[in-house]
DNA sequence: ATTCCGAGTAGACAGTGTCTACCCAGGCTT
DNA sequence: AAGCCTGGGTAGACACTGTCTACTCGGAAT
């Protein structure tokens, strides 16, 4: 039986759940350590046992968050057959759809002190999710620096999901959703939108 | 004298004072209420005759980093003689370049709690601000919304800065600064760099 | 049967933001 | 001129936080 493996994180999971529990339902200053350990019905001290810092605890709850971001992303994108631009749209409107219907935990996983912390292992996560971005990038404009153009473009996600989620845009553009805002982002890092075949690059020497 | 203007606010502005240089020295995790006031030289109940809360105060200090932002803008900008391609570039790089420089003040800037809330009157501040830019796209990029692109755009500025500033892009693209990435979001935004005059839009009727 | 050890408890400590009672000098009224 | 009032600051309390440390206890290994 599973009885070592499955005692031996049974507490460490529980922490975890309960902080995406919470973080989702109630934001990011709700994740004391003292509070989620309250939740798990364990005494403030027990974390400590698997999660050395809350720093740690929190970057664990933020990985299960990126984790989340990239299964939806994969089961969008299905089996990759879609024209790159078009996979590009889709996991910019997934990774959006997230950001805004999970803020809390959208800002979770982009705080500094957890992303200049390697305690996350954050970069082994968001590194393939940068290549994928990349190589739909470079298929879609082999004119371009693909790793230049996939990197302003998941600034421009990034920067969008931010400046909707606190209200910025939604006043200045008038509009209520923001689909048009990410076909701007993507029809300036891609192209204005070709009905099927991309047009054929400019001044590009083969 | 001004000695009632002057005391009214004498403890106000030092507060102030007091949390730019800190954030600026030590970041913003050191902009505890009690450690402002200890180097303000006051108990640490003394600021809540002029900011009833903590989040007041550091409102305050961040709208002084709006400012000096604006300021640098300003100057940058001169009289506004430049074409408007060029004004967007120094403008992207003025902003950059304070992100990257005053890290702990940008972070405290585009801190959610402090947007969320409007003590802070930020949206006033913002507002000329993306105006100004709307205006300049506007006249780069007749044939576009405005307003979209210039969301957009200033989603992407944000976005470079924030991934830049946690290394998230260094180690992808390779490059040793941020300027390619900025060349990229304005060459997305505003169409590849034409020598002088801007490149005959396609499709423009009027 | 005894020893040992992992896992969790409980208390202490320094630090935080907020609240409240107090205090005191300067200007006002009378 | 005497007394009051009030703006501006002090100081202590409170609940809460993250971290550290001493401890307990149940079950497994010797």
């Amino acid at each position: 039986m599973a009885s070592a493996s499955e005692r031996d994180g049974r507490l460490r999971s529980r922490l975890i759940e309960v902080g995406v529990d919470l973080v989702t339902a109630e934001g990011v200053q709700a994740l004391s350590l003292r509070e989620i350990a309250r939740r798990a019905g364990v005494s403030h001290g027990a974390p400590r046992r698997y999660f050395p810092t809350h720093l740690e605890l929190l970057s664990a709850i933020a990985r299960r968050g990126f984790e989340d971001l990239a299964s939806r992303g994969a089961v969008a994108i299905g089996d990759g057959t879609a024209s790159p631009r078009e996979q590009l749209a889709t996991l910019g409107r997934v990774y959006l759809d997230f950001a805004l219907t999970h803020r809390g935990m959208h800002e979770l996983m982009f705080r500094h002190d957890l992303l200049e912390s390697n305690t996350l292992g954050l970069r082994d996560t968001s590194l393939p999710i940068f290549a994928l971005l990349t190589d739909l990038v470079g298929r879609a404009r082999p004119d371009a620096d693909a790793r230049l153009v996939a990197g302003s473009f998941l600034a421009n996600l990034y920067g969008i999901a931010q400046l909707w989620s606190w209200g910025s845009l939604q006043l200045t553009t008038g509009a209520d959703d923001v689909v048009p805002l990410l076909r701007t982002a993507l029809d300036a890092h891609l192209g204005p939108e070709g009905p099927e075949e991309p047009e054929e690059p400019e001044g590009y020497e083969g």
